[in-house]
DNA sequence: CTGAAAGCGCTTACAG
DNA sequence: CTGAAAGCGCTTACAG
């Protein structure tokens, strides 16, 4: 790292001069511009960068808390959105005064960006998408700083949630009370453990009603996923009447699949998927789609109390809050009529 | 601001003392578990917050620059997944030692958010979005680190551009070589000049053939507005042969709209939109979306670089660079068989 | 068990 | 036109 005194030490001139003309008030404050041109030759020259901490605790600006937010860099990205609208909300309407940081991981390697360094340039951790080996090297060490986990079960750390069961659990339900005989998931590999909740769930309570078993068919999770998928259950005999998707984008997949295979839903087949993608996508897709609704924004938020509360107060409680998964009902997955 | 000085002078301790037991050292370090109750108590009373800098310059930790995006938090916030992916992969690519921090802002306001305090608080700014008003700010201030724009035109700043009059001409070309006659356009309020080139410069392109005046009209940019905006066109007689779209939201809605009045895509009107959306959406709906595809992430991947050039070398130059918006067919409106 | 001192890299008010 | 000095808030090696 070159610094000021590097730069003011190799010319034999000041610190002083040295940031003044590298902080572009040479001219105002009449430095020679023969000198002015030698800092900006030596710096560039010596490959200096400045040094923004410095700059910020010297000017005393900035009270800003750092907030990293954890999220895995792969498909789940487009996922981000949603939970970034519900961070924006919260800062809006709470006034809050925090600089967020988007730091991406791959799955399983959590711990090459969440490092006990990392951990010190940070005021608080929202940590999205851990592996179960994720989850582990966060349970098997100590940070600091208060971390509040999204969609995962610790006790060791805040978590926000969602209820797996019943994700796994409604849908079965449903489909089971519309008189349905031969359900179907397309689901995708398992990436945490709520995933093999919410399918075992619906494997489970479909087992125990009057329905069929279920064909189980595992997809990549992405539309071209849930279209493949669903072109192999069209080639079922007898084809099944009802399916649950384990994402949106497997669904959509799905819908298109049987619009092309001319197959009519909701009179042939029901789908209700998990809604982790866009609402508004789920209403104009044709047909419109039955989701149990994720509360991401809301989710998003409580993130956010959590840790502005866990730094205002400063002391940090493993707190667990759990949000409703209410189930929407749109075209293809109509509610009974009462 | 409290800080650990003010702490310890308050139970006449050392500085020392209190960092060791707030990092959670104490007890390692041997301090009376008393002493450790009484500076954890005095520090959330007088609400103490870490400060950070200070933590990183004294330990000379963190050598990452930081680097801020401003993406206004408005319906655009959808698209920031696909910029996220394109500055990630970058980051991935070329091992960028960045942090990257995400600045919300509300359209004719981005002087609230890009204050001369906040500059100082980073190394370099993306900057998405920005409208008019926004632009002028930008243009009347001066702000002393690498600025790029994405998707705007300056002669101040660096900006990584795509070519809004090709996205105009495209579809008229596309529309007149299909021997259309009846051309629509569905459009959103321009949120900045570049709306305007693609809209008006598609108008004159028509008017330039052998088709009829479009018509045109304005809806809100959401999959609703274009729904609606559909619905209007197809209370027309003649119903339009040819339609453009000024986002995917748009012809999204716009789709489901057709599909509801069981008008035939292309046969009866082909559809084209500007492809902001996710190509993956694209090629899943139904009928899939021919486009005028917006390369974000390689655009967002270029912003990266320049600011990575301009902060590695000490000099920033207003560089331009326009990225190809090539043409996708898909079935909404298939290439002609040659 | 606790404290005094030095220093991270920068900027600014002051002096000359 | 340029420099010497102080200090932002924190931590650590050392001393006692």
């Amino acid at each position: 790292m070159t610094t000021i005194k590097d730069i003011a030490a190799r010319l034999e001139l000041s610190p002083s001069t040295v940031s003044i003309v590298l902080k572009g008030n040479g001219d105002r404050r009449k430095i020679k511009k023969e000198t002015q041109q030698r800092i900006m030759n030596a710096a560039k020259e010596m490959g200096y960068k400045p040094n923004i901490q410095a700059k910020i605790l010297r000017g005393s600006l900035s009270a800003k808390a750092n907030i990293s937010l954890y999220w895995v860099s792969d498909n789940r990205i487009h996922l981000l959105s949603r939970f970034l609208k519900g961070l924006q909300i919260a800062i809006m309407e709470n006034n809050y005064q925090f600089q967020l940081s988007i730091v991406p991981y791959e799955n399983n390697h959590l711990q090459d960006a969440l490092t006990q360094e990392s951990v010190l340039t940070t005021n608080a951790i929202i940590i999205c998408n851990p592996s179960e080996t994720d989850m582990e090297y966060l349970e098997a060490n100590d940070f600091h700083i208060p971390i509040v986990l999204y969609n995962r079960y610790s006790s060791k750390y805040a978590t926000v949630n969602m209820d797996d069961k019943t994700i796994g659990l409604l849908p079965a339900d449903i489909f089971a009370a519309h008189g349905k005989k031969h359900p179907a998931l397309l689901k995708s590999p398992a990436t945490f453990s709520g995933m093999n909740i919410r399918t075992n769930v619906f494997e489970f309570q479909v087992s125990e009603s009057a329905m069929e078993r279920p064909v189980s068919v595992m997809v990549e999770d992405s539309m071209k996923g849930g279209y493949l998928g669903a072109l192999t259950l069209c080639d079922l005999n007898p084809l099944p009447d009802c399916l649950f998707c384990t994402s949106d984008s497997i669904a959509l997949g799905a819908l298109k699949a049987f619009y092309e295979k001319k197959i009519r839903i909701p009179e042939q087949i029901e789908v209700i998927s998990v809604g982790s993608g866009r609402p508004e996508q789920e209403e104009y897709c044709i047909p419109s789609l039955s989701v149990i609704s994720l509360p991401l924004e809301d989710m998003a938020e409580e993130c956010l109390k959590i840790l502005s509360d866990s730094l205002t107060n400063f002391k940090y409680t493993p707190t667990s809050i759990t949000f409703p998964t209410p189930y929407v009902a749109r075209q293809s997955c109509p509610a009974l009529i009462q």
